[in-house]
DNA sequence: TATGAATGAGGCTTCATTCAT
DNA sequence: TATGAATGAAGCCTCATTCAT
């Protein structure tokens, strides 16, 4: 997601305006909701409307941008974790990671929902990426009996979501998550100190 | 909330005008999001649009009123489960049409949001009220053993808000659900070290 | 100025409804202005919006009639001044106290430009009226020696306007009617009582 | 007044823009009295509604900007008359010339009222520098003893601003003017070419 | 006749998008 | 390519006026 949709490379400065651009959407969306304007983002990112319109044609193609690029790093996070030591800790550390940034930035909220909608559309290969790295974070997870065996990624990233649209309004946190971590875990506590033999 | 802040109460047709108004922005709101105009309500109203700003003198008073009504609503099903024979189906049901209704009307799920965030304000009464109704359910399912003992009104709430975005948003549904109900159903070995983080 | 434009006279009940909106709208306007909402006028009237429209069928014919009551009560005060002992007290006072009043309501002002505009149209007889009465006053000053003679109502008209005027917006009052005044003394007479109050 | 308040200077054809908004807004403004809607304004200006509100971000800031600019007019006009040969003849001609501005233009008027509401506020330095200019003639047209010396600048602001009022709306003009004139000389020197012999 | 609810034109303002500089 | 001025559709809201109760 570094190349306009034209095809040709951007030139050095045109792609450095690309990413002001964006960084300072991510933030405006992340502050005032995806109702800010865009030229709010051009004052934030320094440079005119009309090179905010130069990259991305249209508010929503921005907004996508947005969302791609947070998707992009949940998703360059998650396989960071593939070969993680304690695959259970790896998969729940990440989903409370993912609830905590939710809820200081709205779009992460979005962003997920957008790519729990069939995974694919507006947020182009991100969405399936992210979910196919989470789906391994889950499968080791699985294995390793931390997480009942009966769910798949999709049912995780629409978990996901819902607790980070919690997480962000509701004033809840950790007490939530603890409900949906439990709901995750396997019934018959498998092999986990403390159960019965 | 059938009469106008205004004091004396309302003629017959007049009250029916206003009902006609906010039938048609429930719909309007759940159709399109509560960024819908106001023209479109009046329209769907078969009103014209001074007569939804007589009843309604801001769009977000109106908003209010509808997001009001959803959870009064609510919170009189709730309440007519109070005594109901099963109290964990009951509530697990509750639960589940909440969800079940919010996948079709966005503004369930900003109701319920908007009556998390701190259970007063915007909303008045309604949030608090359905809390308080949903704190008798869940108090009944908890002593009939159907639901863990450590979770109270106000993390069902956000969880309640959490599932419902989710299932409107994420494809997911039952599903998901059904996570979040195995996460409130109480642990078959209690205690057992291992929260999230 | 107290029966419709219909002819038939009203009964008593409308006469004393039609009496509280007119007392309503100088007031009304007074403070707010003219662009104060018909509305408003009937809130303060203790009326329904309905019968300010009944007894004054446009916003415009409301002005109108709070102009006319306030130029015919100005006229009933300077006939009142007719035979007066002294003349040139009686002239100038009787300025004076009508700068004073506009001071306090713009409206005042407005009736008197409105009356000065060829003195017939919009208030109907109420201008003539008053400037009838003027002129008497005038004259009687006049022969007394108290008024240059080369004046007549109609410029007395418009100055009294214009003094009224700058009595309600610029700051002035006292200072510039002393101007005004000496400006309509003989100019043979320099010295002499009576000054502006 | 040639820059907005943003900072940085417009571009040329941007001020053109300004100004072709700034003059249709003066004629529409007298024509039709404040009031007048800005939609009308950008007609006449030949530009979208947009444009208008671009540089000047509401109705009241264009009203100001209106009002500034004929203040600013008459100020340089009154500097210009600073040094002229015939101290009295500059001052009642400036005063004359103001007042048959203002029977053309209301907005004048307005100004000038504006101006004297204590020569600050909205209307910023232009007030002030008018009454400045004008305590200038007056000083130098007292010296020559061609006014009474014991009246000062603000005095006549405001009989400006009401004889500007009466010329535009009572019908009179030169008459009453003569009559201001007159309570504007000193008294001592009644008839006088020139000054004393 | 009185009431006040209903109406809708019209006003102000915002903002995504286009285009001349 | 970057800039930011211009555009105008569209949104919210007010208010004079009409009309059913």
């Amino acid at each position: 997601m570094t190349s306009p949709a034209s095809g040709r490379p951007l030139r050095a400065d045109a792609l450095r305006n690309r990413a002001k651009v964006l960084a300072a959407a991510e933030e405006v969306f992340a502050v005032q909701g995806t109702s800010a304007s865009t030229e709010e983002v051009a004052r934030k990112a320094g440079v005119g409307i009309g090179t905010v319109f130069r990259h991305f044609p249209t508010k929503e193609s921005l907004l996508e941008a947005v969302l791609v690029a947070l998707l992009e790093r949940l998703a360059a996070e998650a396989r960071g974790l593939r070969s993680a030591d304690d695959p259970g800790a790896a998969f729940f550390g990440f989903f409370g990671r993912v609830v905590a940034q939710a809820a200081a930035k709205q779009a992460v909220t979005e962003a997920l929902a957008e790519a729990g909608v069939d995974a694919r559309q507006a947020t182009g290969r991100a969405g399936p990426d992210l979910k196919a790295a989470l789906g391994v974070l889950l499968g080791r997870a699985q294995e390793a009996g931390a997480v009942r065996a009966d769910v798949g990624a999709g049912e995780v990233m629409a978990l996901l979501a819902g607790m980070s649209y919690a997480a962000g309004r509701a004033g809840a946190r950790e007490d939530v998550l603890r409900i949906a971590f439990d709901g995750l875990r396997p019934r018959e506590a498998p092999d986990r100190p403390g159960a019965p033999g």
